[in-house]
DNA sequence: GATATAAGTGGAGACAATCTCCACTTTTGA
DNA sequence: TCAAAAGTGGAGATTGTCTCCACTTATATC
């Protein structure tokens, strides 16, 4: 996934280090000190030397990119879980409000995808996609169910969670993101072109 | 309005050199090289001395920031020009489209966006709440209108549009950026109270 | 448990971009 | 025309990033 070509595992002590700068690295994201850090100073702070830091993660997007990477994952994962064991529309709200509690507990995250906004990294797009997944079997699940219109795109809501996240550190930012989910969830069962002339309420 | 405390006027080789960083930045910006540059070379490029970029524009953010001031600018009289020549509700939708269109032709802008978000930029900061005042209004005159919700401020809207600013290198941009802009208006509409009593505040 | 070799380490120093400093030039206004 | 104030520009200091390689540690083999 991340740095290395070869796929023979990594030696035992290669894989404590690795380890040792994945756990400092989310600690730093979480107190907003990672992106303000000399990288040498960090490998220091973790434990190792600096050759040790680089040949891991040769900059430090790829180490940004590593944790955020665990924390789709976890996002992917909530999705999927929603998605089993509620109703469509119920679970794609239930998702869209859980990620805005999510960005405003785990602070780091929302800085490291403005940061890879601008570095185009190519994790965060896989990132995005693999969210999109998710997202778009919601999306899609609760249109079939007729609740919701089918003619916007998954890509649409990714777009405003995006917006969310990057916007991170505007004030009333816990406020207005609640107000772009509702406007997201409003306009989507707006549209909706129900089996029968009637509808269920949004929530 | 950056950089210099003092409010005597600039002498006029100052002024000259201050304009033709401007004009060059400008430039770059909509090439997409600004970023890419080493800012050295940019002072070569526009014309003169590293020195004299650094005390106009101590940092390439500064600079970046007084191009986005410019383009804030036009944008905000934009906004206030349809609201005066249309009704709000169109207003409101037309400069939300238009502001798509903006993005679309002005590439360097939405970089700039993306950046200045990660730095915490007080110039954004306050671009947003030149743009987000010029957005209120023409909210406000909807919802009083009757057209549009009154619950959900015009920050959720400057939040979709961050986003859709900072999204600007996903694949199938421009769709979904039309996209968010079609779910929002919906979603404002959606939630309108007209005079009559009956509806629900979502959240 | 000794040995060979492959894998990994760490930090000194090369490199590159940013920024400062100040001897010099240009403008201003008296 | 001249003095003082304002501004210039680029050589070189500074600072953060990254590479290189002599050394250490793990693993596989006997």
């Amino acid at each position: 996934m991340s740095t290395r070509g070869s796929d023979r595992p990594l030696r035992a002590d290669a894989q404590r280090n690795r380890q040792a700068l994945l756990v400092k690295a989310r600690e730093l994201f979480e107190s907003g000190e990672f992106f303000d850090l000399r990288f040498d100073d960090f490998a220091r702070l973790a434990g190792v030397g600096t050759g040790t830091l680089y040949r891991h993660f040769p900059t430090r997007e790829a180490l940004a990119e590593a944790v955020y990477h665990e924390e789709v994952v976890a996002l992917c994962d909530r999705a999927r879980r929603l998605r089993a064991t509620l109703p469509a529309l119920e679970a794609l709200a239930t998702f869209l409000r859980d990620f805005v509690d999510y960005m405003h507990e785990h602070h780091g995250l929302a800085r490291t995808v403005a940061t890879l906004m601008t570095t185009g990294s190519e994790t965060l797009a896989e990132g995005s996609r693999a969210l999109e997944e998710a997202v778009t079997g919601l999306v899609a699940a609760a249109a079939e169910e007729g609740t919701v219109r089918g003619d916007v795109g998954a890509g649409a809501v990714m777009m405003a969670l995006h917006g969310i996240g990057a916007a991170h550190d505007r004030p009333g930012w816990r406020a207005e993101a609640d107000g772009v989910i509702t406007l997201v969830l409003d306009g989507l069962v707006q549209g909706a072109q129900p089996s029968s002339p009637n509808d269920s309420p949004a929530r």
